[in-house]
DNA sequence: TCAGTGATTAGG
DNA sequence: CTAATCACTGAG
């Protein structure tokens, strides 16, 4: 792991299972609205593991929203959910194998919606392809860090066995 | 505990 | 076209 290098297409097209954990420690690094780059650490993620997972979005079939899914690892799922809250995810895996990392929280903005919120992520990063981007990505930070795991969180309708999986990674 | 909020989706 | 759903948050 090289501080500082980011993470390459390699990366992301691995299976969810292997991205999430890897997710936890790394940089995310944003342009923001000032011109200014800033980074914060990742804290929380889930792994939304292709068609057969009840909570993935993607079970349900290849629809606009879930289209980028459905191709390689590397860009990023957007959606909005209750009307407020965009929601950021990192598709891994190779295409036509729809799987996502959802980014539930990062150094200083624990919170899928609130992280969003405070960094102006919107629709706009709708497909973003992270590895060349010039206002989002990712980058080895050279910690490697404890962490522990649990049942993703909101998910309630996907019944007993996708509820209880432990796909939730967070320090 | 619970309302707010609107894109997305399935179904007529 | 309609209605239901929803990977959340902040106020009380």
């Amino acid at each position: 792991m090289v501080p500082g290098k980011r993470l390459s297409r390699e990366f992301f097209i691995r299976d969810a299972l292997d991205v999430a954990p890897g997710m936890i420690g790394k940089n995310m690094i944003i342009r923001l609205a000032d011109g200014t780059s800033a980074g914060f650490m990742v804290t929380e993620v889930e792994a939304y593991r292709g068609a057969e997972d009840k909570a993935c979005h993607a079970c349900r079939g290849r629809t606009s929203r879930t289209e980028i899914m459905f191709h390689e690892g590397g860009h990023l799922y957007i959606y909005l959910i209750y009307g407020m809250y965009w929601m950021l995810n990192i598709v891994t895996g190779q295409e036509n194998c729809p799987q996502a990392v959802l980014i539930r929280g990062v150094e200083n903005f624990p919170g899928p919606g609130r992280l969003t919120k405070s960094l102006g992520i919107d629709k706009s990063f709708y497909g973003e392809d992270i590895v060349t981007s010039e206002r989002l990505w990712f980058e080895d930070s050279g910690v490697s860090t404890v962490f522990n795991t649990g049942m993703r969180i909101g998910i309630d309708y996907a019944g007993d066995y996708w509820k209880t999986r432990p796909w939730r990674y967070y320090i």
